[in-house]
RNA sequence: GUGGGAGUAGCUCAGCUGGUUAGAGCAUCAGAUUGUGGAUCUGAGGGUCGCGGGUUCGAAUCCCGUCUCUCACCCCA
């Protein structure tokens, strides 16, 4: 019988494996240089710690099982959960601010499909102890660099950004009550998703109100951080919430990034747990699912059974990004990049041994080096080179025996230079 | 979990309303070619036509089921 892959997984072929690397190299090495950094957990944690937090939907998307000891555990559908625990259990030994990151494997038993798969990577880098939006400002700044690193600009993509605080307080200041609030959110999360006639309808459904929902279809119509300021009139928690968007957009604009940044009132999140400024980022063509997003999320380490410490952070998944950069033609050169450097060829069988010590002495140079197992004509290893991407030849023939020289042959020019054998190794370094 | 579309070689696909031994291009391997690669030419290997059942003298082709992929919905941490 043969054995398929399962639903929702993917092999990662080398080929596939070198964009996997390009993406996730460099979520790595961004992080680092933006001062993030790394964690990890354990790959599966107790079931309990993600019913939590989530509803019973999110929940039935668990890989949960039962361990041999009667534990129930689960494969991990985010992060955050962990870092919420690790970050509890030393909260009084961490130096401040705490800037984190990971790159874990996920699994979430949804129903793929594009751009969604059961099994995936996710970048999270989170900013805890920081109460000021300078951090809110730095997690969108880490996220930006990282797409301008990859080739992105700001003609393909747009960092949307809003408050749950704002919303809150004017939803609160329209007269809706509280208990409304979570409903009313899942519906204009709603608003650049659906239809306009689509959203009213799901609109009317929460706020049966004819009045306040007027007000609330003004708001969700506002177009810039300035036309809010007609609808808070005196409220204090408003106003206080569009200072704050004032003064994120003013430390995007001081670090550079505010072609990529929008104040965007559709974006809300589905989640329960952010608090304050939440953005996504989203490619232009609009054909896709957000690239990444995030947000803060100032009660979760409380309510993991911490003390209350503010938190923002955000998540990029693989899958989406994948698409993006590939749609953009971005993963350029990753077989030249992935290539060999020196492939060792022979022009004469006897020198076989000579040919290993030079492949041992490239090697523990620190070069990418390889040779031909079967040897053959001279032709037939120069081709194999080729398919290796080897960058450069070396050819043990007639002058290694004459002269010790080798024969370098740079692949790209087809250029050929002899040196000396202790020459070439010395320049190595 | 609900609904639409699709499964023929590693990949992209052809295969007429059911009728010999299921094809092509690309890729792979070998040879032309034992002192110079990417090209070209020649040849070879590779398929239980996703799987199971049904209809039929006969099924890649028609029907049912199932699995997988894909798109949308739910959800999106």
């Amino acid at each position: 019988m043969e054995i398929q892959s399962v639903k929702g997984t993917r092999d990662f072929y080398p080929e596939d494996m070198a964009k996997r690397n390009f993406i996730a190299d460099l979520w790595k090495r961004v992080s680092l240089r933006n001062g993030f950094a790394e964690y990890d957990g354990p790959i599966f944690e107790y079931l309990a710690m993600y019913q939590l937090k989530s509803g019973d939907e999110i929940a039935s998307q668990l890989f949960a099982f039962e361990d041999r000891g009667g534990r129930m555990l689960a494969i991990r559908p985010e992060i955050t959960p962990t870092l919420a625990r690790m970050v509890n259990q030393r909260i009084n030994t961490l130096p401040r601010p705490i800037k984190w990151f990971s790159i874990p494997r996920l699994c979430r038993a949804e129903r793929p499909q594009k751009g969604r798969l059961r099994e995936f990577f996710q970048w999270n880098i989170d900013i805890i102890g920081v109460d000021d939006c300078l951090a809110d400002a730095e997690v969108i700044f880490c996220s930006v660099d990282y797409l301008m690193q990859t080739g992105l600009t700001s003609d393909d993509v747009v960092v949307r950004i809003s408050s749950r605080r704002l919303m809150a307080a004017l939803l609160e200041y329209f007269g809706i009550e509280e208990q409304q609030l979570e409903k009313v959110y899942g519906v204009l999360d709603k608003k650049n998703k659906v239809p306009q006639e689509t959203f009213e309808k799901m609109l009317e459904e929460v706020i049966s109100d004819s009045s306040k929902r007027q007000k609330v279809q003004k708001l969700m119509a506002v177009e810039s951080l300035g036309q809010l300021e007609d609808f808070t009139g005196a409220d204090e928690n408003a106003n206080q919430a569009i200072e704050e968007l004032k003064q994120l957009f003013n430390y995007l604009d001081i670090m550079g990034i505010t072609e990529f940044c929008r104040f965007d009132i559709g974006i809300v999140r589905g989640l329960a747990y952010y608090t304050g400024i939440v953005f996504e980022i989203y490619d232009k063509s609009e054909q896709l699912r957000a690239i990444c997003g995030g947000g803060r999320y100032d009660n979760l380490l409380a309510d993991f059974g911490g003390q209350k410490i503010s938190a923002t952070g955000m998540g990029m998944g693989d899958c989406v990004l994948g698409i993006v950069l590939e749609e953009k033609g971005l993963f350029k050169n990753l077989s030249q990049k992935n290539g060999i450097e020196y492939f060792v060829a022979l022009a004469d069988e006897s020198l076989q041994n000579e040919l290993l010590k030079v492949v041992a002495r490239l090697r523990r140079a620190g070069r990418k080096a390889d040779f031909s197992y079967k040897g053959g004509s001279l032709g037939k290893q120069l081709k194999q080179a080729s398919a290796v991407n080897a960058a450069m030849c070396v050819i043990l023939g007639e002058e290694f025996t004459q002269k010790k020289q080798l024969v370098i042959k740079n692949m790209d020019s087809g250029q050929q230079d002899i040196v000396a054998v202790e020459d070439f190794f010395s320049r190595l370094g």
